[in-house]
DNA sequence: TAGATTGTTAATCGATTAACAATC
DNA sequence: TAGATTGTTAATCGATTAACAATC
């Protein structure tokens, strides 16, 4: 099932509605109305109907949404299904957090592999894992059919580290390192920049009701959440 | 410099903006025209001048903008400037990578407490912080005047945690639980959900060049990337 | 002054919402 | 069949881009 087209807007609500499907599953609801989803997870019904369409319809009048297929359909389309392999280059705290983060197991992806540069590091076991210098990566990308690297080192390499994975065959950068990797086209790429987040959260903080004191610009629309 | 009206679009671009100036600075640049800045961050220049009019003219016809000038003053929107101080909740792997996080401190953020419900944690050290039992958080939070909570713990205790650091005076959470927390609307809330993020890139990986295989749906335009 | 580049208005484009006919 | 709710088209709303007059 494939679709050029669909806007990122579509696609970054996506697991939220795989989310709630899941735990409505996990309540053995069995269907639900885009009206019913729509009041548990503040979005318009109307655009739950449009977004799903996009790839397909899942519903049925009169009835609604099967949870346990369309929670199978969604997984499908976001590709949870091809038990993505995925290495985390950069053994520091966020990395060997990610290693420890068995959510992500659950939603069908495997940490294979571990990576540093620092040989203090080496051979120390993160979830059964060994951490790994990186000399052996090529080889070890090469067996075991490597797809994704989460990048959690320094800015400063990481653009560098990121072209050399490229020519290792890796085809998806999880990118938390705080800087743009500027990579082939061909080449996906997901930034989460914790720093970035921190900042807008510091400036909803600054601009909650208190705003009243300050001077006002232009707009005069509401300050929207979510 | 008050706002209501900024769309999200606007403030989600403020911090990228901000660490382009950042390493511009770094760099001793003085000076710079929409036009490159935006040929370097892969955006319009129409974009730029648009966003930053938002919060005022910081630029100069003719001139450009000064680097020094504009990157302090989005500092000052993002309240960067106002050393806010925030507290973590949940010392597991994630809660330590960020107590370990120094990026946060260069932002002007504090760190200044990690707390658990895990008596074994107790009195254990992450730069320089004792892990604290839940208990103490009331009496931390009025002391030290702590306005954002970090939220790393498991996802069913979330929304409650999240209620009772609320009645404790707490404005803004960071969220990292991969859970909605409900919060009162005068509450800010940034959320970092991991795992959604990494399904985001699990579909583009799915759908980048390989996709000839699959079935056309309706779209037709480019998939974009950023 | 002439050249450059902003600030800002107008035009375009895309995404969201509303409405309703199709259909289970 | 009647009621409910989808799938889908049309209307609205908002965000991005283009254009240009203002001005350094």
């Amino acid at each position: 099932m494939y679709d050029k087209g669909i806007s990122t807007a579509v696609i970054k609500r996506l697991p939220r509605y795989y989310r709630y499907l899941g735990e409505l599953l996990e309540k053995d609801v069995v269907r639900i109305s885009s009206k019913e989803l729509s009041e548990k997870m503040n979005v318009t019904a109307s655009q739950i109907r449009q977004d799903l369409n996009h790839f397909g319809g899942f519903g049925q009048q009169g009835y609604g949404y099967n949870v346990e297929y369309l929670y199978s359909e969604i997984g499908k389309i976001l590709g949870l299904d091809k038990g993505n392999r995925l290495v985390i280059i950069g053994a520091g705290n966020l990395g060997q957090a990610l290693a420890n983060y068995t959510d992500f197991e659950r939603r069908g992806f495997r940490v294979c592999g571990i990576f540093d540069i620092d040989p203090q590091k080496f051979g120390r076991c993160i979830r059964g894992m060994e951490i790994q210098p990186m000399e052996k990566l090529k080889a070890f990308i090469h067996k075991n059919g490597v797809d994704i690297a989460a990048l959690t080192i320094p800015r400063q390499n990481a653009p560098q580290v990121a072209a050399e994975l490229v020519s290792f065959g890796v085809k998806a950068f999880w990118n938390f390192a705080p800087t743009d990797l500027n990579l082939p086209p061909e080449v996906v790429l997901e930034n989460v920049h914790l720093a970035e987040s921190l900042m807008r959260l510091s400036y909803k903080l600054k601009n909650a009701n208190n705003g009243r004191e300050g001077i006002l610009q232009k707009g005069e629309d509401e300050l929207e959440e979510k």
